[in-house]
DNA sequence: ATGGTCTTGTTCGTATACTGACTATCAGCG
DNA sequence: CGCTGATAGTCAGTATACGAACAAGACCAT
């Protein structure tokens, strides 16, 4: 053990370790209970605001849910790929592409909010109930003052 | 409005969201704070581990951070490359790669920890003092419990 | 020692995520 | 009308992440 700074360096005191497992322990909950519907939570994030506001553009898509505009691309195209978002030129302006459900996606999105509820209790779960609430009043804290410092800053509610 | 159970959704009431959104900004604070050393948050853990427990194997350091195996494949490929880890066959079983860190791997580790440190304190600024000890408390909570639903669980304090 | 089985690591395919560069289009202005 | 700048979307490159399939090696029982 050499006296340096290093060595005092612990990676289970640094949130942003424990931050990044989080996230991935909540995308595999999801991906259990949603498993019969094959859908990443970013794809119900993209299908949820979309059948929200149908017809809105991919950059106000991407700026709701805190999306980069490049990311969001791949993300329609395998949503389209599957017959579940469609596509459409926007008349006014050529350049925008405007986004809805086709019906098997309004009936899939329908289909996972039940499992997709379910996961997000799970997540929680191991918080006492008193807790819980507390825990996400934070996660909001953190985020709104946050968003500024990621890409794609969100804008309204998240 | 139809009277869905679709349209009682509201993303940003589901942790899921704000988890990965706090994971987002959590990212871009660390590699704005050390951007003169181009380096990942992910390399940064491995760097960090691998400089705590030298000659340790492959598997045991994704078991340590939290990765599968094949993520971290990748993760050391490019820091081999860049001359800061090195892979080594262990003598007692040739299937085994024993992991080090490469002088100029330290050096950048002991340059980086003071940035990183300051990354993780400006994730947490925006909550009272009081309560970031709380935040911690119930993400180590939360992960801990959670654990082995993610692909690969950690062994140890995370 | 040999056959079956487990373990370590790699590779391939898929899916986020971000940067930077690029195309097409639009809007404003003289 | 034509020029300029801004905007919408795409694409290439890089880096996590995970599942599944695979090869090589180790290990154990007979």
């Amino acid at each position: 053990m050499k006296n340096n700074p290093v060595n005092e360096i612990r990676l289970d005191e640094l949130p942003g370790h424990y931050i990044r497992r989080l996230q991935q322990i909540a995308v595999a909950i999801f991906m259990q209970e949603t498993i019969e519907f094959g859908i990443t939570p970013v794809q119900f994030a993209a299908l949820q605001t979309v059948a929200d506001q149908p017809g809105l553009d991919q950059r106000t898509l991407a700026r709701t849910i805190g999306f980069d505009t490049s990311t969001i691309a791949g993300v329609i195209d395998r949503l389209e790929a599957r017959g579940l978002m469609n596509r459409r030129p926007a008349p006014a302006d050529r350049r925008v592409r405007l986004l809805s459900l086709s019906d098997q996606g309004q009936r899939l999105l329908n289909d996972v909010v039940p499992p997709m509820l379910r996961a997000q209790q799970r997540m929680l779960a191991p918080l006492p109930r008193a807790e819980r609430d507390e825990f996400i009043r934070m996660l909001h804290v953190l985020v709104t003052a946050n968003n500024e410092f990621s890409r794609a800053p969100s804008d309204g509610g998240a």
